[in-house]
DNA sequence: TTTAGGCACGATAAAATACTACT
DNA sequence: AGTAGTATTTTATCGTGCCT
């Protein structure tokens, strides 16, 4: 029969004969596709001048016993043409086996796409597409475990059409410990809260064998709903590992997979649950940098979903909670409300997932996991191959910096009516442009005249301009996409399913076309050149300069400049013949992005604060908006820039800040206005320095508490001698009386708001000294 | 399992300098 | 006056989080 698949999760099964299991949904209906069919392969890659057909009958001499097929085959590699061996298997076990065999016949450099999975490879080649509708040719067999099960003859690849609904399922544990992060060995799971269409459900742990029928009640409710997707917060580095080690310990197998097992450890760090997609959402928001604290709430708030206001509940204050009969109350709550939230983020969000893993190639569950270099990898690798370029193999390669964009120095002071110039996509139109790719980096001295190829300035870098380089080519697909979907939206009502779908993709597709710059210089990337990245910013600064000059030349003061940006003192005129001036002359489009009617440079460059004509205020850079300050001091900055650039007197400003500075003194802020967050980049002995974080860390761990890498810290700094790091005190164990009032003043309020009010020529001492009669009632 | 470089800025650590007590 | 030890100031480095 001829059938339409959703593709939800691709796997190989182990052992004996190779299969390839595309775990689908055909008419709304989980199903398991099996392909028998497909071989696993990988490239020889040849020295130059060697005879293929010798050592093709080298390998064929130590492949006697082994199911293989062995051709020869002319490829690209970085541009260059070479000579590869294709060696192809029933099986991808005596494959890896052959190849480590052969590594040491003389003439063979290396080999390629041996580090690439067969599930990948399955979707390398174009056989089917993740999370999108493919066709194929099928016929039915006998059912697994409830599920149709059908035998693959042939897939025609992908259609663009809606996903299917997907069954999801949100959950979250609650596990106790007295003392210390909660050990999967030690403290048991005392609730499990569940979310789906129908609302949520608590399981909760009562008396000596509770625990066992929490987990076994979740199974059980896995097993009922099949879900699709499984959601959870963190689940990736937590959840899981400790429900499979807890159901262990109760002489259980936490059974949840399609396949009536546990989930197992998989690429990126993820867990993979087969036959459905599982899905950390805290991988989500540590991609969404506007998310500061990455939690459940930061993450709903951020998508705009109706949140209950609730306090951070840190670990070490569970236990607390848990003795008394409210606080037990608060946290099952707490957990209900977790699941709750996480099943609609997970409404929210799976349709920009199901589009970034169709685009990528990576299957839904992978590509959240998986860092946005391997994205780009994945995504480049199908491409690669459509065009006839191998894919390199991952290697270490040395770190070789470059230079990067220009920023100029703002010019400090208070202005009016300030315009802002973009330039729209700028290094990926540079790319397009002089057709900067790692396959069409002339290497060897004048092989190529001066006529075919384009010159980067300010650089030795020369690049083919024929054919179109794999960048090129991604980068054109790109934007092609784009106005693809631009041009569809325009058809459909705004408000239409399809149109969010439509959204969502043209999101990810903006996504990864961003992220290619990046990549390009990036060591691990496979197709690292770092020529390639270097060209791209030494074209951006001269495009700059260029659009500057002619700024300068037709009249424009320029105010700041950063990169693919340019500040000018806005004339309506002029303006537009700039514009008309880089569209012409550069063949980029340059756009006015926004106009501030008044906006305030310190001598700071990647900082300032401007007010909008909406009567928004825009602040960069600027304390407020760093998480690494305390609230009260981004508060006082906040409100110093707002009554600056909203016209207000410099007095009142002064007059705000003292006023600020005598509640400090008086211990009227309290404490969580205080707490400096900062976020743990490494492991904690590898610290040079003694830090605060990581002081307040180090003691945290002597008592038990387990810190990883990228979570964040909360301190406060409290009264006494020594240094920082000494008095730095871990915020749930302080106390208002703790707080070091001066330390606040001095070291957080007043260098952030001088910062602005220097400029206003305020001293230091007119902040501090009590002085004027509006102070005095403090 | 890490897309890039440019930048500000506090805290710590190291180096340089000033100061003090004593011979 | 010379010197050893200590206090203070200056400079360099570390570390984080921002901007484009």
């Amino acid at each position: 029969m001829r059938a339409r698949f959703w593709l939800l999760d691709i796997d190989q099964s182990e052992g004996g004969s190779q299969v390839i299991r595309l775990w689908s949904i055909i008419n709304g209906e989980p199903s398991i596709l099996l392909d028998g069919k497909f071989r696993p392969s990988l490239y020889l890659l040849l020295e130059d001048g060697v005879d293929p057909l010798q050592i093709l009958e080298a390998v064929q001499e130590r492949s006697k016993d082994v199911d293989v097929n062995l051709k020869v085959e002319d490829s690209k590699l970085f541009g260059k043409m070479v000579k590869l061996i294709h060696v192809d298997c029933s099986c991808s076990t005596p494959l890896q086996e052959l190849a480590s065999n052969i590594s040491r016949i003389k003439g063979i450099r290396g080999q390629l796409l041996d580090d690439v999975r067969p599930s990948m490879q399955y979707i390398l080649y174009g056989r089917c597409s993740p999370s999108s509708w493919n066709e194929a040719e099928l016929t039915r067999v006998e059912d697994i475990g409830g599920y149709k099960v059908y035998m693959v003859e042939e897939v025609y690849g992908p259609r663009e059409d809606p996903q299917p609904p997907l069954k999801l399922l949100a959950f979250d544990i609650l596990s106790l410990s007295e003392t210390g992060s909660p050990n999967p060995d030690r403290d048991p799971i005392v609730a499990l809260s569940v979310a789906d269409g129908d609302g949520v459900k608590l399981f909760e742990a009562e008396g000596e064998r509770g625990e066992a029928l929490v987990i076994k009640d979740f199974m059980e409710y896995v097993a009922g709903l099949d879900p699709d997707v499984i959601v959870g917060f963190n689940s990736n580095r937590f959840h899981w590992n400790y429900l499979i080690r807890r159901a262990r310990r109760l002489g259980l197998t936490l059974s949840v997979t399609r396949m009536g097992g546990e989930p197992h450890q998989s690429l990126y760090g993820h867990f993979s649950v087969t036959g459905r997609a599982n899905i950390d959402l805290r991988d989500l928001a540590e991609d969404i940098p506007e998310i500061k604290l990455k939690t459940i709430d930061g993450l709903a708030r951020f998508l705009g979903i109706e949140a209950v206001e609730r306090p951070i509940v840190e670990a070490m204050e569970v236990p607390e909670y848990w003795r008394e009969t409210r606080g037990r109350e608060f946290l099952l709550e707490y957990i209900e409300e977790n699941a709750r939230l996480l099943y609609a983020i997970a409404g929210e969000a799976l349709p920009f997932i199901v589009q970034l893993s169709s685009l990528t190639g990576m299957p839904m569950d992978q590509v959240l996991a998986a860092a946005v270099g391997f994205r780009v990898d994945s995504y480049l690798m199908r491409e690669a191959l459509r065009i006839g370029e191998i894919p390199p193999r991952r290697e270490e390669r040395p770190y070789q910096p470059y230079r990067g964009g220009l920023v100029l120095n703002p010019k400090p002071g208070l202005h009016e009516k300030v315009a802002v110039l973009d330039f729209t996509s700028m290094y990926p139109n540079l790319m397009i442009a002089y057709n900067i790719s790692p396959d069409t980096l002339i290497v060897g001295e004048g092989e190529v005249g001066d006529e075919d190829a384009h010159t980067i300035p300010g650089t030795e870098y020369r690049f083919r301009k024929e054919p179109p380089g794999l960048y090129k080519r991604c980068l054109l697909n790109l934007l092609e996409a784009r106005r693809n979907i631009k041009e569809r939206l325009r058809g459909i009502p705004p408000g239409s399913v399809e149109a969010k779908i439509l959204k969502e993709r043209e999101h990810a597709v903006k996504v990864l076309a961003n992220a290619l710059y990046g990549y390009a210089g990036w060591t691990g990337a496979r197709w690292y050149v770092r020529e390639v990245a270097e060209s791209a910013a030494a074209l951006g600064r001269a495009t700059i300069r260029r659009a500057m000059e002619e700024a300068e030349k037709i009249g424009l003061e320029i105010i700041y400049g950063d990169t693919d940006s340019i500040f000018v003192r806005y004339d309506k005129n002029k303006v537009a013949e700039l514009i008309e001036w880089v569209r012409r002359e550069l063949d980029l489009e340059i756009k006015l992005e926004k106009i501030y009617s008044r906006i305030l440079f310190t001598e700071a460059k990647k900082k300032y604060a401007g007010l909008l004509s909406d009567g928004s205020l825009d602040m960069v850079g600027m304390e407020v908006v760093r998480g690494d300050w305390a609230e009260i001091a981004r508060r006082a900055q906040e409100e110093t820039l707002k009554i600056l650039l909203e016209g207000g007197e410099v007095r009142d400003a002064v007059d705000n800040v003292r006023r600020l500075i005598s509640e400090i003194r008086a211990g009227k802020i309290p404490l969580r206005e205080f707490v400096i967050w900062k976020t743990l980049t490494r492991p904690l002995e590898e610290y040079k320095v003694r830090a605060p974080h990581v002081e307040v860390s180090k003691r945290l761990k002597e008592k038990g508490w387990r810190l990883e890498i990228g979570d964040k810290v909360g301190y406060i700094v409290a009264k006494g001698d020594g240094k920082i790091y000494e008095r730095a005190v871990y915020y749930p164990e302080a106390s208002e009386g703790d707080v070091d009032h001066e330390y606040y003043v001095e070291n957080q309020v007043l260098p952030a708001v001088l910062r602005i009010l220097e400029s206003f020529n305020v001293k230091r001492e007119a902040l501090t000294m009590p002085k004027g009669s509006t102070l005095l009632e403090f």
